[in-house]
Formats: C-alpha cells, sequence, structure tokens
DNA sequence: TAGGCTTACGAGCTCCGTAAATATA
DNA sequence: TATATTTACGGAGCTCGTAAGCCTA
C-alpha cells in the first residue's frame, strides 16, 4: 500500500470529487484516477461510487479513510519530531583547552555556560 | 516517506545488521543501503549506526522504529478488515435459464437456494 | 583475510501528463 | 452540450540487482 494513494482518497473525501482532489493534490485527474484503481485493486473493493455529479465513498471507503487519516497523522508525527531532535541537538560534548589558558578561563567559561551543560545532561538522563 | 522504507529499519532493528535485514526481506544489501540512505535523508538524521560487526539503531532511529511498528501494524489492519469484508460478497446475482428448463426446475432452484437471495437482498438494502 | 557496508552503473518498472473517448444530466 | 471519469500511450524518474571498492576486526 502506497501512502500517496491513502492521500487520494482523502482529497476525494474532502473536495467530493476526483478532479477535484486532483486540483488539491497537484495532480492531473487521469492520474488520481489511477491512484484510486491501483488502492481499490489492492484492497479488492470500490471504495468510491463515481457519477456524473463527482464521486462519494462507499461504507468501505469510509472505513479506510478513517484509517488513512490515522496513517498519514502518524507519519506527519514522526516527520516533525525527528526534525525537532535536530533543531535540539543532542549528544555529548568535549571542550578541550590548554592547562596554561585553561586554568585562567575555566572559571568564566563555566559561569557562561555551565546552564547549557545542566540542559544537556537533563536531556541525555531521561531515556 | 515509504513504508517500504520503514519496513527497512524494521529489518535492520530486527537482524542486527543490514545484510540481515535484505535477506529478511529478500533484498540485496546494496538495496537496503540504499532504501535506509533514503529515509535518513528524508528526515535529516542518522538513524543507524554502522559498525563492522553489524550496525546498531542510534537514539533517532529508535524513535522512528517504534512509530513505523505502529504505521506498518495500521496498514496491516486495514488491509485485513477490508479484505474480510469482502469475504461476504455483495453485489447483483442474475440467473439465466430456457424457458423449458425453468418451467421445470425454478421451484426446486427456489427451495434450495431461495435465502441466499434473501440474504442478499437484505445486504444491498442497507446503505 | 573475511565479513559488512558503500559506490557505480545499467535495466526494468512504475507513475505521471497529454490527448482522445465515454457517459450522464 | 457541458461536466466528470476512463482509456491509450509515450517519457521521465525511481528502485533494484550486479560488480567493484573500502574499511575494520
Amino acid at each position: 500500500m502506497e501512502l500517496r494513494d491513502l492521500h487520494s482518497l482523502i482529497g476525494i473525501s474532502e473536495t467530493g470529487s476526483l478532479s477535484g482532489a486532483a486540483n488539491k493534490l497537484n495532480l492531473t485527474q487521469p492520474a488520481l484516477s489511477a491512484s484510486l484503481k491501483r488502492l481499490e485493486a489492492e484492497l479488492g473493493v470500490l471504495l468510491v461510487r463515481r457519477h456524473s455529479r463527482g464521486a462519494e465513498l462507499t461504507h468501505e471507503g469510509k472505513f479506510v479513510l478513517q484509517k488513512a487519516y490515522d496513517i498519514v497523522r502518524e507519519v506527519a508525527e514522526v516527520t516533525s519530531v525527528v526534525e525537532s531532535f535536530s533543531e535540539e541537538p543532542v549528544g555529548l560534548v568535549r571542550v578541550g583547552l590548554p592547562t596554561t589558558i585553561a586554568a585562567g578561563l575555566i572559571t568564566e567559561f563555566f559561569h557562561c555556560c555551565g546552564h547549557v551543560f545542566l540542559r544537556f545532561a537533563s536531556m541525555l538522563s531521561k531515556p
């Protein structure tokens, strides 16, 4: 099953037609029609009832739609959470200084940056 | 994000190496390596730490792994539930018979199969 | 040296868009 | 006739497998 095809189903549900969904998803109508057809073929059921005034989801289509929302939401959650990981870097920081320099700077250095180390430490001890 | 790539991550976790995962998923090692690389590139983080004795998931990798299990499970659920829908076929059945044959068989035929038609009728009348 | 991962590259497949056909109100 | 979906078809992009290279215990 392809995530793309689940998005197609969601688009159809939200716009009420295949052409509307195609427009919303920046696809052409035939491409979206094929996407839906793939999903239906894979599941072995009719998901959308087409008629000349748009389209409506079948009973099975509505069930799959609910699951599609869940799946798409979880995928989005992974993406956003992991991206926030890289915004707040987690790891080990080593600071090296020549002894003669360190002797004069180390006290002032911790005055400035100690809270950063404490924050890192609390993050690392969590899981 | 591709479901296939999430399966790759799961395979790596369960076998402890890229080659093991490739074997498990009926892929070659380079194909699985590329799959993992795609996922890491899309999320912008290192998910697996490779060393010459297999591989292990990073902190971020373990997080994505848990979500991958959830997503894959939900997808499997959709498939199995919808397939159980189609195990109970819904549709229109037409039975054609030559008049001379039908005249003699129709009564007995309905004695045998009438309850099936009634069952279909009740299913079709649902929304 | 052996086991494991990566890079390079060519082939097959999939999916998309354009264009034409079909169906319904 | 106008709107909506489907079919036909050619091309671009993607993913896979094979082969070769690299690294570490």
